[in-house]
DNA sequence: TGTACATCAGTGAACGCGCGTTCACTGATGTAC
DNA sequence: TGTACATCAGTGAACGCGCGTTCACTGATGTAC
């Protein structure tokens, strides 16, 4: 409920300049509600989301704990706007990887965006945890970050649908199921309409295997087994792009 | 440092009868150890591990909150030995499984430890989350850990090898960079001699697609895109096993 | 353009809470002789 | 077998802390006439 009216002063805030740049009163509240969101980002990166107090937030942008009530209702609503931030903010470098390497080759595309995001989550790794770690306890996900969420295997898709008229389809064993075939129909009428169920299933699996690897890497579950995780992450995901034979040149 | 001796308390608890039952104190020690962790397990269900608090725990076995200091020298060691009790049970559940499909064909055989896995997880959902989830700030897990945590990707492994006498490489489409054969190589001689470098890579790229799986439906990453998540899964991990030509019969 | 009122941002004190950990203690259990 | 001492488990009070949230308030900004 908050959120819509955070998320309607976020645009207004972003509208830089518009016709709807009203008073110096709602201006500074836009600029207040980024720099509260900011220090509860710094925040995250010094204790982590399980931890992460208005208290803290708020003397660390210089207010009194109780005018950080003025822009978020609760603490809750600070995290989901955070998650909602960094959802986006993944989805940026997703995509500006993505539109960057428009003309390459598709399978150097997809490892691009793929690299793009393990960097991203290096780089801000309690924002990445705040949304692939363990959920946070008693916190529902709104509607508002679907969105924002699907936008790098939105992103994905993409690169393997720009290269499906001219490719075949993905490597598949098995039959697919006929319960996994309803669930594909659906994700391929939602936004992939090229795309056969085999390569739709491997791209689901090549998305669920981004951030497991990104995940694993962070987390130290390959600790004593992958020393140079640069070379590794690069052959799993090659490894996905050539699962559903993207093309190499 | 304390782990060793509550280990050592455990190992007692668990020799059943042997000649070292020793003395009424020591034999109360044990239990109330188990009792202690079993009210962890509890508290974890409810709160989940960012928020398990010693007192709580405390109250739960109706002890004053100093007593339970007796056992653990601190909150972050309990932690730690809930975290080895973790990895122990799911280790032992992949390990069932695995034994009690001894002699079925190893795709069946591969497929009934990975399911094990998963329903483990589904089962001890929060205790799942904090060996797989977000890792507790601050906290670093302790040698004693590593041989426990090893014993899925073991078991996993255990069976490509039973299959590999008979059997090709698997599925590789490109040659592995030169860093990554120096890592699978020490990995081969640790765990898995008779496996060729293509085959360990796409056994590590499984287990790492096992976690990724069973986190994302948990946390649910794929909440608008899969429904029936019994066969998802099935079919992830059956392609996993196809990948690494694990035999059908 | 100027005034009167309404809206809003930020303050500071307070409430009630649960936390991890320490400490001096009591009483029970174990050990040496 | 019995006694004297040492070890250990559990108690209860206390320390100091930071938390989320509420509330009555002051003063600044915006709006209607």
């Amino acid at each position: 409920m908050f959120l819509t009216q955070s998320g309607a002063l976020d645009k207004m805030g972003g509208m830089a300049m518009g016709e709807a740049t009203k008073n110096a009163r709602s201006r500074a509240r836009a600029e207040l509600t980024q720099e509260i969101k900011e220090a509860g980002r710094r925040q995250l990166r010094e204790v982590g989301a399980a931890s992460l107090s208005l208290r803290a937030v708020a003397r660390d942008v210089g207010m009194v704990s109780s005018a950080v009530y003025r822009y978020f209702p609760s603490r809750d609503d600070l995290l989901t706007a955070l998650i909602l931030d960094a959802y986006d903010a993944l989805g940026d470098a997703a995509e500006t990887a993505g539109a960057a390497h428009a003309d390459h080759p598709p399978r150097e595309r997809w490892l691009a965006v793929c690299r793009a995001a393990r960097s991203w989550a290096q780089y801000h790794r309690h924002e990445y945890e705040l949304i692939f770690g363990t959920p946070v306890p008693g916190y529902r996900a709104p509607q508002d970050t679907i969105r924002a969420a699907a936008r790098v295997p939105v992103e994905l898709l993409r690169i393997v649908r720009s290269d499906r008229a001219v490719h075949g389809d993905a490597t598949a064993h098995a039959p697919i199921p006929a319960p996994i075939v309803v669930d594909l129909a659906r994700l391929r009428e939602q936004v992939a309409p090229e795309l056969d169920d085999s390569t739709l299933a491997r791209a689901v699996m090549a998305w669920t295997m981004l951030i497991g690897a990104i995940s694993f890497e962070l987390f130290g579950h390959l600790n004593n087994v992958i020393t140079d995780y640069d070379m590794w992450f690069d052959y799993v995901m090659g490894s996905c792009a050539d699962d559903l034979h993207l093309r190499r040149r």
